[in-house]
RNA sequence: GGGCGCUUAGCUCAGUUGGUCAGAGCGCCGCCCUUACAAGGCGGAGGUCACAAGUUCGAGCCUUGUAGCGCCCA
């Protein structure tokens, strides 16, 4: 073996040996428990990034981990089509190669968006098994693939017939750049630094002007009125008066509504029904027009005056300010901040824009939803997310479902062509398709995808598999589309099939850089996870990136505390060789603990090791992926490398033949535990080293049944007394290092008693002396303290080390005293808590008696300090 | 404006049901290349648990308020 660790050597070989041998694929076997995951399916033109890394690798912990203990695993993976970002990088392509979209029919289209799909659409799927994901790759499905198609139109044309789906003429969020509706929860609003401009309308046939303020002056040209508050008597004399819209010359009503704050602005506010959604509800509630003056891409369309006609809306923006200005009618130019929604794929200022749309009812469906949540039968962790989910269930809004996207699933409804309100909705075209046209839109993304977890098992057909599988265990995704995605799987999981579609949901943190800020691809922060592999090694991006990320908060993540994983595997790794440096003629032992006359380090690491196990399982039940790495981390080096391995040194250079072999099997034992035990974490280096330790019975590790928890094994005795002799050992490792004695130079020792603790120095001596450089150990009730010794206080020990011509009298007396210092601040604190009555009355017993002892104690050690000073001096 | 979250060592963060002298990693200081590991070992320094009040025998943890930071929604 290599004095270090080389990941990149190990890991192809064991994710093909895993693959080879079929261990990720499932069937459907009643006799097992199932358990099942599906994948949040990423783009599938998508590339691996840290957030997929972390959200991935806990579900492969999950899945490796019920895959130990004996589950029927099955973990669905796949991609999505990502209607909107991938039509937006095929655009992008044609165009680098001189293509324009108009130029080309739909199916033209569609056969271009294939191609890259087919070319780019497998890269993520490597890319996850680069990072081990233990998924069943036969199951693999695509969002656009023949049967998944078929589950989406099927859910459409169940809730149209349901009367679930409506088709509308509405104000919608319209992406200028896509040129498409997009839904509410795709808008980011970003606070922009703009101006307010007041402009003056003239009242007709009076001298008078209204003056409006507005952020958007382009708008003017579609104004269909001005309003002002009723109550407000600035106005009241111009309410059913008319004015007139400059550069349009249209005549505009004044009205009055409630809407119209009168502290905002000038209090008169300009109303553009088509445009805007406030003014949309005042144009219903006063019967405006609507005027749209915008095209698709968001230029000013004929309905408005010629001069500004094809401007985009930026120049008429310009020109209509210019112009207002010659005019005299510009009164005033503010700065002004406000929020400006965005369009989250095409990064531009959405517009609202009157269109025709499907929309799907939401009430309804929203319902049984939210008592999921709310009621428990679905958990969320960690658990606040769901005030958010409950706040966005219960103002729940109808969903936009229509895009105007060629790549994405058609809607599945055909107009007749001589009689347009005629309609056919079915997943099958009409008899005469001659007669018929399709509708061109396009399903919302989500729309298909909230079907995920019921279409990948082949619904809407029955099937064994959907029967089995279904409902699925765990969820593992961001809360950033706990609305788009979340909330939407469990209403279509209600609708279809009358039931949740996962028990829990596990929220991953939100990745950030060292400065806080968002991993994104457009800041160029995100660190490239095949960098990070290589320099540190998959599993070690795995753990490090599991122990960083804390459950429920942003994890600002910096790429050198990778260097704990990577360290903790080199740790692993190394203290595997040494195990095996250590076998007798290479052979593995097997453990029997009938028989073994186990020591007090044995039981010791034992007893440590079962505790672990217990903690360890808890922090996985409970989803504290970091808190159960961190207990393996520290019984691994702190218990098992630091102590364990050390005192099994004396017992592999001694000539007891007996006490080797016992050490042998327990250290074996402890390491096969731990393996098996960081496995879903590493499951790379940990099959590796398990190959190494392999006994014929044991099957592979990522097979091997799951270590159980023996509480048997506890052993709270042999823990105090290993805690005692630890104190020991520490306290004369400290004197030394603090009156620099030379590593190499042994020291004697001499132990007052003022208990009747001896044994441990007589049966523990040998731990003792290899421990920590000590020659001669002299202990008893009576012994004088030798000259020029250093002292520790440990329990009713006194510690002396005789230091002759190392001593340094200063050194020793600022130590004590400093242990004097604190010692006096605890004691007047625990006396204190004491000498109240309602403690001791009200206290448990055990808190009590723990104070008493624990003052006891410390008086002792005070007072054996104060004469050791004493002597000093 | 409404909601959610955060504030613990120089930095990044754990801290379970309120109860032992509040922990880790990194960084810092000293010693050591000791035959598993220098990606290591041993030892050490470093804390008003944001602030204020309250509940309690007892608060980092529970309640209320304040301040600062972050996110979501309108």
């Amino acid at each position: 073996m290599d004095k270090v660790f080389k990941p990149a050597e190990v890991e192809d070989h064991w994710y093909q040996s895993w693959e080879e041998k079929n261990y990720f694929h499932s069937k459907p076997d009643p006799r097992k428990t199932p358990f099942t995951i599906v994948i949040p399916p990423p783009n599938v033109t998508g590339m691996l990034t840290m957030g997929h890394v972390l959200n991935h690798t806990i579900q492969d912990i999950l899945i490796r981990k019920a895959r130990m203990e004996g589950k029927e695993v099955c973990w669905i993976p796949g991609t999505d089509h990502a209607s909107i970002a991938t039509e937006g990088k095929v655009v992008e392509m044609l165009k680098e190669q001189g293509i324009d979209k108009r130029s080309l029919s739909r199916d033209e289209f569609l056969k271009h968006a294939w191609e890259w799909k087919e070319k780019y659409g497998g890269i993520i799927i490597q890319q996850l098994k680069k990072l081990g994901c233990s998924c069943d790759w036969e199951r693999e499905r695509f969002t656009m693939d023949t049967g998944y198609t078929k589950a989406v139109l099927s859910a459409f044309v169940k809730l149209y017939e349901k009367g679930f789906i409506y088709k509308g003429h509405r104000l919608v969020n319209w992406c200028p750049v896509s040129k498409s509706a997009i839904s509410d929860e795709e808008v980011i609003h970003k606070e922009i630094s703009g101006h307010l401009w007041h402009f003056k309308y003239p009242v007709k046939d009076s001298d008078e002007f209204v003056v409006v303020a507005t952020t958007r002056p382009e708008t003017m040209l579609g104004d269909t009125a001005v309003a002002v508050h009723p109550k407000d008597e600035r106005f009241s004399h111009l309410v059913g008066k008319t004015v007139i819209l400059p550069l349009v010359g249209r005549e505009l009503p004044v009205i009055a509504d409630s809407y119209v704050d009168p502290e905002f602005g000038t209090g008169c506010v300009k109303v553009t029904p088509a445009h805007d959604p406030n003014d949309y509800s005042m144009g219903e509630r006063h019967d405006l027009e609507l005027v749209n003056i915008m095209n698709e891409d968001a230029s000013i369309n004929k309905n408005a005056p010629e001069a500004y006609q094809a401007l985009s809306r930026d120049d008429a923006r310009k020109m209509v300010v210019k112009d207002l200005k010659d005019l005299g009618l510009l009164i005033k130019t503010e700065n002004y901040v406000h929020k400006v929604g965005y369009s989250e794929r095409g990064q531009v200022p959405i517009e609202f824009y009157m269109s025709e749309q499907w929309f799907i009812r939401m009430d309804e469906l929203a319902k049984p939803a939210l008592q999921a949540v709310v009621g428990g039968k679905i958990k969320f962790h960690p658990e606040h997310w769901v005030k958010t989910y409950k706040h966005w269930m219960e103002n729940i809004k109808d969903w936009c479902i229509s895009r105007q996207l060629w790549w994405g699933h058609q809607i599945p409804v055909w107009y007749h062509k001589k009689d347009p309100q005629k309609m056919h909705v079915s997943i099958e075209e009409p008899d005469d398709p001659e007669n018929w046209y399709r509708d061109p839109d396009v399903l919302d993304t989500w729309a298909s995808s909230w079907l995920w977890p019921i279409a990948v098992n082949g619904w809407p057909k029955d099937s064994e598999e959907l029967d089995y599988y279904y409902p699925t265990d765990v969820l593992v995704t961001g809360p950033d589309i706990i609305f788009f995605w979340v909330a939407r799987m469990i209403m279509a999981g209600y609708e279809f099939m009358n039931e949740i579609p996962f028990k829990d949901v596990y929220f991953t943190s939100i990745l950030r850089d060292e400065t806080g800020r968002k991993f994104s691809k457009s800041l160029g922060n995100s660190p490239d996870p095949f960098k990070l592999f290589d320099e540190y090694g998959t599993d070690a991006v795995r753990f490090g990136t599991m122990l960083m990320a804390p459950q429920g908060l942003d994890v600002l993540f910096s790429s050198n505390r990778l260097e704990v994983g990577r360290n903790f595997m080199n740790k692993l790794w190394n203290a595997s060789r040494f195990v095996l440096i250590n076998l007798k003629d290479g052979r593995i032992p097997v453990i029997n603990f009938g028989k073994a006359e186990l020591d007090l380090s044995e039981r010791w690491i034992l007893s440590k090791m079962q505790k672990s196990i217990k903690a360890y399982n808890r922090q996985l039940e409970r989803f504290h992926f970091n808190e159960a790495a961190k207990v393996l981390y520290d019984f691994t080096w702190n218990d098992f490398c630091d102590w364990y391995i050390e005192i099994s040194k004396i017992y592999f250079r001694n000539n007891d033949p007996k006490k080797g072999d016992i050490v042998r099997g327990v250290i074996v034992h402890v390491l096969k535990t731990i393996l098996a035990l960081l496995h879903p974490y590493a499951p790379f280096i940990t099959e590796e080293l398990w190959s190494q330790f392999k006994v014929e019975k044991d099957l592979e590790l990522i097979v091997s049944p799951w270590p159980d928890y023996h509480s048997e094994q506890i052993d709270i005795k042999a823990e105090d007394t290993m805690g005692f002799l630890q104190d020991i050992i520490i306290a004369v490792r400290t004197i030394r290092s603090q009156m620099n004695v030379p590593p190499g130079k042994k020291a004697d020792m001499v132990v007052r008693m003022h208990g009747n603790s001896k044994f441990v120095l007589e049966k523990y001596s040998i731990v003792i002396k290899n421990l920590c450089g000590i020659r001669e150990i002299e202990a008893g009730k009576f012994l004088e303290k030798p000259p020029h010794s250093a002292v520790a206080v440990i329990r009713d020990m006194e510690i002396f080390i005789p230091l002759e011509g190392l001593i340094n009298v200063v050194l020793e007396q600022k130590r004590l005293e400093k242990r004097k210092t604190d010692l006096k601040v605890y004691i007047s604190d625990t006396q204190e808590k004491l000498s109240k009555g309602d403690f001791l009355n009200r206290a448990p017993k055990e808190v009590v008696e723990r104070e008493e002892k624990k003052l006891i104690d410390m008086n002792n050690e005070l007072k054996v300090l104060t004469l050791n000073l004493e002597m000093l001096q």
